[in-house]
DNA sequence: CGAAACGTTGAATGGTTTCAACAAGAGTGG
DNA sequence: CCACTCTTGTTGAAACCATTCAACGTTTCG
């Protein structure tokens, strides 16, 4: 079995606070209905009531909206560590649906469990607000990407974030990381169409930025791509420099 | 002064809970702290840090990102009885900043008064929390409407939306409502040029669908609006025929 | 009166989509 | 094992939606 101190959550968390040992044990504690969900088949369908919400251990994850014309627009990506479904737990029904990229783990969350963090472990809760507030900033970034960047911007700002993210949870670095996503998934998410995103890659690539293949992201010239993607890491609120 | 009943606030939550005398007196007490902005200046700057939250009482505010090339994107519209930079408690800075649209009216909003209704009245901090779902539930639909929906499309669903939340206040019907934006702020919001803004507009009240005109919104044909925006209200968790 | 903010319209440009066709690899069943 | 399909990636050409540039009208306000 992982270690507490290796589970993804605990080294997200640990960017924003120092963790006792009882947080430790809370966290473990989170962990204990551990479910696994086959790629591509849908864990919440947008329109269900009364889901559960998870974190996310092992694996890719991507939340998602369908339009009745049947277009679909990615509004994130959970990768290891983030909450899945936090928000439905309140609204009476889910916004918006999730699918596994490949198989993946995640530990259930029940209403019952955060209560019972919230009273035993004052400081992990406050994390975990602090992870919420982190999640619902990227999607006001989000928003700002395809409202007001072009094509190749969008796309190397994304996937900058996801470096970012994936550094936190150290499954990435300035070199690169590797990413189970599609050409689709990115056109999705970036609200573009797959023919344009291939288009804007190989531009990337031939400019020596960066290369997305074969399940890899590759930074060829990182401090270039921050330029071109105008990206500022500040809302992520990671101190420091995470990247090394 | 206003009764407690009338503040938009109370008749905001009140589509979520029931409130009982207890709660209402705690809302009041929430409005303490009454201050005025005006028009254009800045109340909260992105960057900025440790700063207040605020419940909007009277007119409209927009929370904005600027990027480094000068162009603006709207994240979302605060009208009364919204919340206003709860996010930015937690997080260390602010990610964005908030601007007045004609003079305004708000109640600031300390952390400590949360931990007050949190635990004075836990109907009232869960119909708070309803309400911060309910808007993140927002932005999410507004990045879908960017990301994969035609300018006509996107604003018939602004307009519908706001349509929607002002009729929560009492501010607005299937009629129409008193709207105080420009065109440049349409635009800003839906990540369209302002001129586009303009021709769309004529588009659409030329097939005699809705108008916008001297700071007022008239539905000339709600339910046909409704068809072309594909506007399905269900992410703002009204429940029942709000619009009458 | 002049300036500033907002609204309006035309023409040219351009980023992105759509349509179409093809290539390569993985998985499936006969 | 091989044909078959499905998924994913790739590229070209035409069409289109939205932007940019430019000009002008209107209203407000100091």
């Amino acid at each position: 079995m992982t270690k507490v101190e290796n589970i993804p959550l605990s080294r997200k968390l640990s960017a924003f606070v120092a963790l006792s040992k009882a947080d430790l044990a809370v966290i473990e504690r989170l962990h204990r209905r551990r479910r696994s969900f086959a790629s591509g088949r849908d864990m919440v369908h947008q329109g269900q009531a009364g889901q559960a919400a998870y974190i996310l251990s092992v694996g890719w994850v991507c939340s998602y909206k369908i339009q009745p014309d049947g277009t679909r627009q990615i509004v994130d990506i959970q990768v290891p560590g983030d909450f899945l479904g936090l928000r439905s737990v309140l609204l009476r029904t889910s916004d918006h649906s999730f699918e596994p990229i490949g198989e993946i783990q995640a530990a259930e969350v029940l209403p019952g469990d955060l209560l019972e963090v919230f009273a035993q472990a004052p400081r992990l809760a406050l994390a975990i607000l602090w992870a919420v507030s982190r999640d619902e900033a990227m999607v006001v970034e989000h928003l700002v990407c395809i409202g007001r960047r072009d094509a190749e911007a969008r796309m190397a700002h994304f996937l900058l974030e996801l470096g970012s993210r994936l550094a936190l949870v150290k499954m990435g670095s300035k070199a690169g990381y590797d990413c189970p996503l599609t050409q689709y998934h990115l056109a999705d998410a970036l609200g573009l169409s797959a023919v344009h995103v291939n288009r804007v890659l190989r531009q990337l690539r031939d400019s020596g930025l960066v290369t997305f293949r074969d399940g890899h992201v590759t930074f060829h010239d990182y401090n270039r791509l921050v330029e071109l993607a105008e990206f500022d890491p500040a809302y992520l609120d990671q101190i420091g420099p995470l990247l090394k």
